[in-house]
RNA sequence: GGCCCCGUAGCGCAGUUGGUUAGCGCGCCGCCCUGUCACGGCGGAGGCCGCGGGUUCGAGUCCCGUCGGGGUCGCCA
């Protein structure tokens, strides 16, 4: 080692002695005849004393340098108590410049941020710097933790750890896919995986019986705050198993992530229904930091005069109550009205409670008597409140509220962000209406009239076996997913295992069998031996470590994220290639034939 | 694909109802300084105001387009 210490670790007990360090210059404070250094490594930062003028003079920030010398106590009123080392110091006895810098593009020093934060464009193109900033450094370190702490319990429940493909052909998660060109075969194409999915069942085919990945996955998709065209998922899949042993499971993993930050998960964690979290907080992954439950109002509205109101008994009126929203003025309940049009609602009708009870706002006058004396009541508002209303399709209408209650929380400075409030959402339907999802049918799995809330591999719960083709509207999957503060980490199902029930599903989805012979016809196959009961869960990492961090984005928590656009403001990728990388790709063939309508 | 916000010095930002020489902080360069730790002092360099067009006597400022970034809805189970 060209060090004998690190730098952040010398205390008090090393006095006398003398040490090598080697690292960056982080901050100097040249006086002339002695300068200070703040010597940092990624253990920490100590000062380091140069008594003779003329060797630090030369040094900047960010050279990469190596001193020996003397660790000697710093006299009283000379101590720092704001850095781990601050009792003692290093009285430089030899310098070594191992690598000189250019000017910096940004400061690094973490004192330097009164000069104002530094950008996410600057930092992401010179992420190799960013990481030496201490916050960033510490993202990355707390992730390797926690995938640390996951490989400790997971390998002490033999669990096997196995790679899986990633040139693999497109599977049917329902997003698009990254292709790749298969040189050898022109015109034939690979899939980067969305997800291990069908690798990890046909793991259990294979008996491995306890498998997980921490796995990439890809998917072509827009961007948002929390995704990545690349991502981790921490892939599980177990079998013999039922849906209370993946949970149990999955469980003593969350615990062992969450304790990374000291902070301890109460198990078992609870578990509500998808109707109940859709119906109390308008949303598939409630944040239950949060109280202020959505109202069910069709039937108080039943004989309602107010045309709004009117959707007894098809639609659906419901309310959410702003604690203490009855004094905003008039400007910010129009910048409600604003807010629910970006959402494209047609607005937020909303009635406000006087101190004195009496109901106001515009809404109010349209009601009748009995419905004004009773509401506030019904919606469990007090006095000072505003009420605020959705009304029209059950889904958009909560979704709406949802949405609302989450604004509310978020103005009201409810949402703690050093509280962690799991939930297991569980019994989610297990098809959907495919009008409602499938807005672009390229990305469409089957062209039914079905398609998949999981996905197609999801085996229903027991008592719906004999009835989910027949009748698929209300069958349940044998799914769930963990949310956590109204984030989705993940989610898993029990699958199906029988090759007749994956042909019913596909049947349902609308796809043939000579279809699903043609994409799936290895995991069919694969089920005609002894496929064991299996069933799993995905995690996703990105999103696990954001919340651990407590990142504003899940770019904080990546080494080198990917900005807007899938551009890699470092590499600059993507890039063109050139006309003899065209050639030999195959990029260029033309198909011999048309899947375009395969679905 | 829709909507919203942002592009001004290396970085973070200010720039008035359009007005003549575009500022501030940090950083950078030089000199000074023996106890600082956000060291301090003096001096200095550094700008195609994202790009293209338009309006105007005059545009960093107004209009249109475009590119880049961020957010959000669609989309992503």
């Amino acid at each position: 080692m060209i060090r004998t210490h690190e730098a952040g670790a010398l205390r008090a007990e090393q006095v006398g002695q003398t040490v090598t360090l080697a690292g960056w210059v982080a901050r100097r404070r040249d006086h002339g005849g002695v300068t200070f250094i703040d010597l940092r490594d990624a253990s920490g930062i100590v000062q380091i004393v140069f008594r003779e003028e003329e060797t630090a003079h030369a040094l900047r920030n960010e050279f990469c340098i190596k001193v020996v010398g003397e660790v000697v106590a710093r006299t009283e009123g000379n101590v720092n108590p704001n850095i781990a080392t601050g009792e003692v110091e290093v009285v430089v006895s030899e310098l070594e410049i191992l690598n000189t810098a250019a000017p910096l593009p940004f400061q690094i020093d973490d004192a330097a941020s009164h000069g104002g934060e530094v950008g996410e464009e600057a930092r992401l193109k010179y992420r190799y710097l960013d990481l030496r900033r201490s916050g960033p450094a510490s993202a990355i370190r707390l992730r390797s933790k926690v995938y640390q702490a996951i490989r400790e319990v997971l390998g002490r429940r033999d669990f096997v750890e196995v790679e899986t493909p990633t040139l693999t052909r497109s599977t049917p998660e329902g997003a698009r896919d990254f292709v790749v060109p298969a040189r050898l075969h022109p015109g034939s194409w690979y899939a980067l995986p969305q997800s291990p999915q069908l690798f990890k069942q046909l793991l259990m085919v294979g008996g491995l019986e306890r498998y997980y990945q921490i796995a990439r996955c890809y998917r072509d998709e827009d961007f948002r705050a929390d995704r990545q065209p690349e991502f981790t998922q921490l892939d599980i899949e177990m079998s013999f198993v039922d849906q209370d042993d993946v949970i149990e499971m999955m469980e003593d993993v969350i615990k062992a992530m969450w304790a990374t930050i000291d902070v301890e998960v109460a198990t078992p964690i609870r578990r509500i229904t998808y109707a109940e979290a859709m119906s109390k907080y308008g949303s598939d992954k409630p944040d239950l930091r949060l109280g202020l439950e959505l109202v069910e109002c069709t039937d108080y509205f039943k004989e309602t005069p107010f045309r709004v109101f009117q959707q007894y008994p098809e639609g659906y009126v419901g309310a959410v109550v702003m604690p203490g929203g009855g004094s905003q003025p008039r400007k910010q309940l129009d910048a409600w009205q604003e807010w629910a049009k970006q959402r494209g609602a047609r607005g937020l009708a909303y009635v406000l409670v006087g101190e004195d009870g009496t109901l106001g706002g515009p809404v109010a006058k349209n009601l009748t008597e009995t419905e004004q004396a009773g509401l506030a009541a019904h919606v469990g508002a007090q006095p000072g409140d505003c009420i605020f209303f959705a009304a029209g399709a059950t889904k958009s209408s909560r979704a709406l509220l949802g949405a609302a209650r989450l604004e509310i929380g978020s103005r009201l400075g409810m949402l703690d962000p050093d509280r962690f409030e799991f939930v297991w959402v569980v019994d989610a339907p297990m098809f959907e209406p495919a009008g409602d999802a499938v807005a672009s049918g390229d990305v469409a799995v089957g062209a039914g009239e079905w398609t998949a809330v999981h996905h197609a591999f999801t085996g229903p719960k027991p008592e719906f076996l004999d009835t989910f083709d027949t009748d698929p509207g209300s069958a349940l999957a044998y799914a769930y997913d963990i949310v956590c503060n109204g984030s989705e980490l993940g989610g898993g199902s029990i699958r199906i295992h029988r090759e007749d029930v994956q042909k019913r599903v596909f049947n349902v989805m609308g796809i043939s069998d000579e279809q699903a012979q043609e994409k799936f016809g290895f995991l069919l196959d694969a089920f005609k031996f002894g496929a064991p009961p299996h069933g799993g869960i995905a995690l996703g990492m990105d999103r696990v470590v954001q919340h651990l961090a407590k990142a504003e984005s899940i770019r904080e928590v990546i080494a080198f994220p990917k900005s807007g656009g899938g551009f890699d403001p470092l590499t600059s990728a993507p890039a063109p290639i050139t006309a003899q990388q065209r050639a030999e790709a195959g990029v260029d063939a033309v198909p011999t034939e048309d899947l375009s309508s395969e679905g």
